[in-house]
Parts: C-alpha cells; sequence; structure tokens
DNA sequence: AACGGTCTCATACTAAAGTACCAATTTCAT
DNA sequence: ATGAAATTGGTACTTTAGTATGAGACCGTT
C-alpha cells in the first residue's frame, strides 16, 4: 500500500517534468511539433496501461464476497467460519484449535456445511463455495 | 474478436485525428501549446487505461496457469491431471473412474503430488497450488 | 542394451473425515 | 419470557484419505 502511493507520487512528478521538457523543447525550437505530441503520447498510452493494470491485479485479489448468497444457502456464521478454514487447508483438529472449540464440534459444523452446500466432500464444498462467490480469490 | 479488430481500427482513426487536429491548432495559435501538450496527455492516458481494460477482461477471465511453474515443482503429466480433479472435488475412487485406472493408481499420485507441493492434506495442496497459480481460477 | 523416470497396481496399515444421534447451553427476536 | 436457531460437545461407527513398501511395464535417452 505504501508503496503503491509511492508509485503514484513519483509518477506524477514524472508527468509534470514530461510536460514542462516538452514545453521548453517546443520553445527552444530543438523538435518538431509532431515529434513532441507522438513522444507524448506514447508516454502517456504507457502511463494509462500500467496504471489500469496496477488497479486491476488488486482489484481481482480481493474478489467480493456474496454475502447475500451465504444467508441465502443458510450458512451460519460459525459455520462459515469453518468453511473458510476447510478452504485454508486445515484439518479439523487444526479448525478446533483455531477457534477454541473441540474437534466434535468441528465436525458437527463441517456435516452442516456439507449438508448446506450439497457437498459429499470438504473439498466439493470448498469447490462449490468458490462457484458461489462466497470464499475470497 | 471481430468487434476487437473494429475497435482498434477506429481507435487508431481517431488517434491520427487528434495528432493532426493538435498540429494545426498550434500552428494556427489557437491554442496554447500546454493546453494542447495536456489535452494529448489525458486523452491518450484515457486511451491506454482503455485498451488495458480490454485485453485484461479476456486474460483474468482463463486466469493464466503458470505452466514453468508445474516442472519447477516436478509434478509429472498425471500427477498434475490428478491435482486438478482433486481441485475440482473428487474423492479417489471418482478420480480413478475419470482416468480409467485404479484408486491405487491416484493414492499413489495423490502422495507424491503431497509430497511435492509440501502438503498435509489434499485440500492444503489445493490451496497451495492455487497459490503457485497452477490452478485454473 | 541399460538406465532413469513415469505410470501402473497391490497389500497392509494408520489417520483423518464424515455420519448418526443425542443433549446441554447460549443467543436472539417476537 | 418463551421458542427457535445456533453453538457446543459427546459416543460410536463407517468411509475416505494418506503412508509405506514393493514391483512390473513402458518410454525415451545415452
Amino acid at each position: 500500500m505504501k508503496k503503491t502511493v509511492l508509485i503514484f507520487g513519483m509518477l506524477a512528478l514524472a508527468i509534470l517534468a514530461l510536460l514542462q521538457l516538452s514545453s521548453y523543447s517546443l520553445i527552444s525550437g530543438d523538435l518538431t511539433i509532431e515529434f513532441v505530441i507522438s513522444g507524448i503520447a506514447i508516454v502517456f498510452f504507457i502511463i494509462g496501461v500500467f496504471i489500469q493494470k496496477k488497479f486491476k491485479k488488486e482489484a481481482v485479489v480481493s474478489q467480493e464476497i456474496d454475502r447475500e448468497q451465504i444467508d441465502a444457502i443458510g450458512l451460519s456464521k460459525r459455520e462459515y467460519e469453518v468453511l473458510l478454514e476447510m478452504a485454508s487447508g486445515y484439518s479439523n483438529k487444526e479448525i478446533a484449535e483455531h477457534l477454541f472449540v473441540s474437534e466434535s464440534t468441528i465436525k458437527t459444523h463441517v456435516s452442516n456445511v456439507l449438508l448446506k452446500l450439497d457437498a459429499k466432500r470438504r473439498t466439493q464444498a470448498i469447490q462449490k463455495a468458490k462457484e458461489l462467490h462466497i470464499l475470497p480469490i
């Protein structure tokens, strides 16, 4: 995040410098008008591409999760937490430790998640959850 | 695809027209140099953003799988196939049926995949594979 | 021809996942 | 406050998953 700010700051400076440079070049007559304009066009085109790329990457990574879908399915808060842990690749025992409950409890939650997502295995549940856009990434 | 070509053609024409227009404007002295340059900069910046967006949209949907990563990890062709099936949520038995081999064979492949991805469970393997960009979406 | 790698399959385990039922608490809205 | 839903937990059991080990068959390379 700090990196982004830094890059944008430097970019802004570069743009200003470029504008100044081209104005002076034109006035002093070192370069033709067409050449300068073409240069400007190319540089700003590249900058546009670059910035869009940067934004897109961050937008895609933090893909929206469909909260309406979650309670349309009927997943409770706790069950959803367990689903997230499952999707992260943790075992029932590990999930139990993370959430400070017993493994039995996790098994109950997992079974409920499988029922509600109509899945036979946790891997299938994860896949279905992904298709329903209720999982990050 | 035909649409894309059309858009690009019209864009190229627009760019040329813009360049011509600004040259004439400058020569005839209707506009100041700074104004024209700024205008050009803004327009081309927007064009850059637009084009990048167009390309990205198509690229993101079918997110690239990093084939180099696959053999950097040392996954064989068959092992990767099994990994894909795992990620789709299938059981070993189902994968065996899909690939026309025995469940024993699948177990062997799965074990190898887990080893190579340094995972303890298939869900963890899937998660890691996702982070390594070797899985579609 | 010999070798390494891959793919195949089997047996015999251990470990984890998942099911079925039951039950006590807690939470929360009507 | 009362009832419904959610959370927690347990036992007992079945089913998958995963490990370890060994081995035969195939393929391409040197």
